[in-house]
DNA sequence: AAAGCAATACCACGATAGTAGTAATTCAAT
DNA sequence: ATTGAATTACTACTATCGTGGTATTGCTTT
């Protein structure tokens, strides 16, 4: 089966290009097109492509805010952004929202008919400074555990912390960790003292980072 | 300026072969090479090379691990993981603990030395398929903000449990809200049932992903 | 017009959490 | 050998939270 590709694209004479490039070539359909967002985002849900292809800049609603409302609703369908410089924040936005990969509009036709491909099977092209962009986001994610605060506390008390973080009563790490409640009161002091806060939720914010509000 | 380079590798040959294609080449300069992690952790922290290749399976300590130490202690350096086959789990356990791109190890020498400059220039070269390990992993933690739970909420209650992420009290809430503490606890109330949690810590886990525990 | 929800507000009770002071034991470091 | 931190544990008091019941107002939705 043919790959089933949408296209999402103002400007009408390239848009009519991919449609005949992408016809034109053995294993690719291009089942549907659209000039803007709205359009898209009202037919798309509908058809269900393998593949979406989404100028980043379009009249109305951006490629962005199309590709942030589509995802949700066909989470099968893969999201391309098309783009015309390395415009490293706006893609990095994009794959925010949900997009799969991105290519740059300067692509030749067979490095985009590879990059289809390679989306659809569940990769997701990028460059590597765009990959170095998406791979420290997600490594501060990972260890924002932060380190100065949890080395102040001692083995048991960050022990206590995890707990703590789970939402667990005093009562119930106690039994847990064979402990008594007041011991459990005691660390918790501790950990409060050193953390220099005086409330679970402002312990947590403080070692993980804040939760809601980045 | 040749980029210096340290490697982390337990086969002598292997270790050797690079080290000569990398002080043969114009631009490279293999400043150190070590047969296993402990070693490694001793010394590269003085040295503070450029880039470092780490080979993902060393005898005691694993590339990983080694990584893991290294990274904090050195953050200027790029380390790049050298893996023998596409693993992507094991991978993308490295680029959580801080290696900055990876290249498998029947790359050729030339691409070795492009993926080496790619990194030193701030890219991080990978698959398209590990790209999309993490890019997904990144869009689950930005998009975390568990849509069913928040549709729940209304747009007060929402407001108030924003606050309650900060780890405001009650009163606190109701002054920066000019309510009534009453009310604020009603809200709170409500929001508890309809999330099906009894207190603040089960709240906040629910609508935001779970902090300390993955 | 009635039903329903969102938003506001109060009272009262019991549970949980946070604060303060104190102290014994153990283990590591000086 | 002594100091110091970690771990354990108790008592007592206060503050805050969680829960239940109830009520008014205003806006939608039927």
């Amino acid at each position: 089966m043919a790959i089933s590709i949408a296209i999402i694209e103002d400007q009408d004479e390239i848009r009519n290009m991919l449609t005949i490039l992408l016809n034109g070539s053995e294993g690719f359909s291009c089942i549907a097109s659209y000039s803007n967002a709205e359009e898209a985002i009202a037919e798309i849900p509908k058809i269900k492509p393998d593949v979406v292809l989404v100028d980043i800049h379009l009249p109305g609603q951006s490629g962005i805010a199309c590709i942030n409302t589509l995802k949700p609703l066909c989470a099968e369908t893969q999201f391309m952004i098309r783009t015309s410089l390395e415009d490293t924040d706006t893609i990095f936005e994009a794959l925010k929202a949900g997009a799969n990969g991105y290519i740059v509009k300067s692509t030749s036709p067979s490095k985009l008919l590879d990059a289809i491909v390679e989306v659809y099977h569940g990769g997701s092209p990028m460059s590597s400074q765009i990959a170095r962009k998406v791979v420290s986001s997600f490594q501060n994610n990972e260890s924002k555990k932060n380190k100065t605060e949890v080395a102040l506390l001692s083995k048991r008390e960050n022990e206590i912390l995890q707990f703590l973080s789970k939402g667990l009563r005093y009562k119930e790490i106690a039994d847990k960790l064979f402990l008594s409640t007041e011991t459990i009161r005691t660390h918790i002091r501790n950990i409060y003292e050193k953390l220099q806060v005086n409330s679970r939720t402002d312990a947590l914010n403080k070692v993980f980072g804040s939760k809601g509000n980045p």
